[in-house]
DNA sequence: CACCAAAATGACACAGTGTCATTTCAATAC
DNA sequence: GTATTGAAATGACACTGTGTCATTTTGGTG
């Protein structure tokens, strides 16, 4: 976390100061950053970055974590919006993800940010808070699920689902950041392939 | 890649450069590791380090290579196994896997290369090299499965439900490196899920 | 034994981090 | 208007670690 004086910047020295931390966290990943170069960017003096920051580490988390709002806001959106097809309102979120995160001057950060979601939701699906909120949105949302054709009945069987579809999504999202497959085609697939998982694979007898 | 230098050095020497080469990268991240504590470690002089590699990174992916060949191979199992029961022979290499990665002394290293595998298995999955091996395989596969009861008909289908299924492995084994989760949890988890997978959620008509 | 190429070696230049003693600033008291 | 004081600013510098390179060693060959 950043000292309490970036805190107490005015706004415009702090404004420079992130779009200078941004920059160069988008040029190369965190290691390769330099402090040099963002102080010479911000125009700060170098011990200044001290007085805001506890090191590198500390300025990169705090820029991510701007990011990181977005990925909590998408997975409450998500757990908001989930209502009518939970199948298709996954699609409409996945590619509406994948646009915000192209979208940008920043996209290496974003790529970063994006493949340290995981970790990030990942701790968010395993902490007890989530789980707790969940808890509380499950009565809610089992009723949204049981409404519809789907075979969901249990709270165990719902969260289960939830993991199920955000592998997949980030599994298909990694094609995107990573081995730059196109929007639409990364699109189709997701929804080919939630399709496969609504359906399910035995054959009915018929 | 290391340089010829390096494959020319003695079985005896390579080994212990080798050894502390892993023993490095395991207290550490690549980035913390420092050469001159794998130097002091081997017993060689700085200058040699770099007579055998471009740098640390070279080094890092040198000793990570060997554990992708893990990788690699419990892919091809994968494949070639998958026999009878899809998702059974799933469960039974997902644990296969978790054990191999964690009876080790390198956890740190392993852990590492596990979370490198997704790009690793990524690439191997998008790379044409292996949409071919799949090409040749696929036909094969597709009469075991076709004998089973499960709803695959076409290549892409299969290579989808392939898809789907890395994911979701991908998915518990990282609670399982990151999260602390354990393997026979781990297990359970992943049966249910691929047990829901296979179901499908769609409620059948009755 | 002379010669040569490949490999070994370690001193050193260089780059980048984090610290710290000192200075500046701004708010409050008198 | 001036003194006081704590917070923030500043940049020189010590320190750590990387990669280079001129020099030395080694092992093989005529």
């Amino acid at each position: 976390m950043p000292k309490q004086t970036f805190f107490n910047l005015d706004e415009d020295k702090r404004d420079t100061l992130i779009d200078a931390l941004k920059k160069e966290f988008s040029r190369v990943n965190v290691h390769e950053a330099s402090i040099s170069n963002i102080v010479k960017q911000a125009r700060i003096p170098r011990g200044s970055f001290y007085q805001y920051f506890d090191d590198k580490e500390d300025a990169f988390l705090y820029v991510l974590e701007s990011y990181g709002r977005v990925n909590k806001a998408w997975l409450m959106t998500y757990l908001e919006e989930t209502q009518g097809d939970l199948f298709e309102t996954s699609t409409r979120l996945f590619r509406r993800l994948l646009e915000s995160y192209s979208s940008t001057d920043h996209y290496q950060l974003f790529r970063h940010a994006f493949l340290n979601m995981n970790h990030k939701i990942e701790q968010a699906f395993t902490s007890d808070k989530l789980k707790d909120d969940l808890q509380q949105n499950m009565e809610e949302l089992v009723q949204y699920i049981d409404g519809s054709q789907l075979m969901i009945e249990t709270k165990e069987e719902l969260f289960h689902l939830l993991k199920i579809i955000k592998a997949v999504t980030f599994h298909n999202a990694i094609e995107v950041f990573v081995h730059q497959l196109s929007i639409d085609e990364a699109c189709q697939q997701y929804q080919l392939e939630l399709t496969m998982l609504k359906r399910g694979l035995l054959k009915k007898e018929s």
